[in-house]
DNA sequence: AATGAATGAGTGTTCATTCAT
DNA sequence: TATGAATGAACACTCATTCAT
């Protein structure tokens, strides 16, 4: 339960900020959970309000609809997901001179997710999936990702091709490699295979290897 | 539904080689497009009945339920997806003398799924929801891509290993990014922006420059 | 299947006399053991059709309804183990001096619906259950059984009863009694307790004791 | 509804014990009504709920399935009517001195049993149709009665045959007659013919007697 | 705030019956 | 005559949501 502590501080503050009953921290537990393992279409809200360890009738106490629920639950996650990249280490200013530049730049954005996704490895697997069906969650994801990360993502990528650090390929293009890989490899780590044995620390680095030499500039 | 020919006939043939009557042919491509459209569990076989103008019963007389129908899908397409991976040109045989070796291995894999991810982006979608869910559809992938596939593409990474024009990471890792980055292509650009203007030519020429140099040997 | 042979020939007498073909004595013969295992209402055409080995619409070609095969099957049967009531053992002609006239009246009729209920165990189960459902079973009973064999049956206790072989009981009760007998016992040979190890003639014997001092006369 | 009043308490009790809720009866009610008109196979949920005044999903609140319904009714039927053969007028104490006992056993159980069939008849009528072919039954009716009434229905007839009051029958054809003539006679008085004139006293008589005489020792 | 009984629209599936071949 | 694909109404059952307590 300790590792949803930040997100349920998040989904808290989305809310009202009057911090959330034991009865709704347990019917987002419960609802992570279900949502994660059978998706949000087949979960039932008598079996979330079942492992809530509530009625039935509490879950729509607090949250309106079953969807309501969902975005309740993913939107905050989403957004915290994307918070960090709109820190200042975005910024020109700290990239150093080159190639360094780059590669911190990437150690940064990637490793601090890793921690994220190893965190909220159930929130993910319901972004991913969800994000094709909900007219909302994408809403959402272009009002924070597409206004606000790739923007800032695009002024940094500037930059690094100045240094000549970076390939100079579209910003998009750029940016969907990056991503690629990084889901890529969260997907992998935390979703299809969390049980394998996993060198964290030489997987981390083969994928930052494997992103700016193969975006490297010249 | 042209664009479906090659994918029905594999269904076809996956089921009883008979061919398909009209009406089944209607079904799969209502299932196909309601499915993709809303994801499997939320679509009902009413609607789908609806949209393949037939009633509900002639659903159930070709496919015994509707995880049956969506198997009857899903299965030949991964199928499909992956045999193309398991010719001639995966032996050693066709690596020519460095580099020009793994550019061509990217070249024949990457642009042949890119061929047939466009025709059948529908199906790619449902593919990549729903094996979160079904573990019919990970014990096929298992038996198909783990089993077949994985070891003839580690024979031909470990022959471009000692050309050195693949550098040394495991092939678990090696693949996994080149997978990522693949279809992290294939899936923005059928599934989440099909609709903006595409380079595809140049962008496939990126995409597998990405993967060279970041992968490439020494 | 031979100890179906009676009960087909009369089903064959009662549709045309023109002999069944043999699809139709396969469909016959599936009918009855899906009807006696699951009930009529829990059998399905497409089951019966699949046991009997022909296509779902070939029994619609020879029997109209679901319903129509039923009585197809149970009409003749309940006229069938009526028939050999009327027969002239029966009138009086046939009882002997006291007593022996009453036990040759029982022992006639009842090792005679014993054999036939030994060979017809299914569709008496099956008349025995369906009686209670269908009205046009229930109209049968009354013009077979109600209408022939009860005046009959009556003349016989009338002429017993003033040999003073059977009790000054009303005709009803007493053929109630008979038969609940006679029926108690076939059910619980045939069909309720088939398997166990029976003395059959012993237990004939005990049965016609039974109803003998049960219902004998002064 | 007020003579179903017995068999509602023991359902009830069967259950949960904390009493059943209006709608719960009404259901109740009106699958007893209908699984005797039609039988359980013909009967649909969604009549039941129509003349229960619920709707149809208030059913299977209360009950998990059609089946789950069937038995709440049945199985506390079968006991409650079994119940009352084991109370103590079955210990061979009760017994008089010939013939007195065996006419005072066989009074007090075909008159008690008669006065319940009275009251339940729409239930007797669910049970011996359904007790054919749902196993549940047949696993409870071997509990109840083989394994709980018939013993002590042996020490009876043991004890009246010391007596030189029944015949030197196997028990269980004694057992088997007794329950014939005894079945068949409620079956014909409340479920057959209802509506003929009945002298139900002088009826009962006649049954006693039948059974008497047709069993009696010596 | 919390409950849980009740709802009724909707689900996947079955099935007797029809009909073109 | 026989087939079996097709039908559509009916079925048992589920579920998100409401509301009296």
């Amino acid at each position: 339960m300790s590792e949803f502590k930040d997100i349920y501080n998040a989904i808290n503050e989305a809310q009202d900020g009057k911090g959330l009953t034991p009865k709704q921290e347990q019917i987002l537990k419960a609802a992570v959970e279900i949502f994660a393992e059978k998706g949000y279409a087949s979960s039932s809200t008598s079996e979330i309000a079942a492992r809530a360890g509530v009625a039935e009738g509490t879950i729509f106490r607090h949250y309106k609809t079953k969807k309501d629920l969902l975005l309740s639950i993913v939107t905050p996650f989403m957004t915290q997901f994307t918070v960090p990249l709109l820190a200042s280490h975005f910024t020109k200013e700290v990239f150093d001179e080159p190639p360094e530049g780059f590669e911190q730049f990437l150690k940064k954005i990637i490793k601090n997710r890793f921690e994220f996704a190893r965190e909220n490895a159930p929130l993910l697997k319901i972004v991913l999936q969800e994000i094709a069906f909900q007219p909302e969650l994408q809403a959402h994801y272009e009002s924070v990702f597409l206004e606000e990360v790739f923007p800032k993502f695009e002024r940094a990528l500037n930059e690094l091709k100045e240094q000549g650090s970076v390939i100079d390929f579209p910003n998009r293009s750029i940016i969907r490699m990056i991503i690629s890989t990084v889901v890529g490899f969260l997907v992998t780590r935390f979703l299809l295979a969390p049980e394998s044995d996993w060198e964290d620390e030489e997987e981390l680095d083969r994928t930052i290897h494997f992103i700016m030499y193969g975006l490297g500039g010249k």
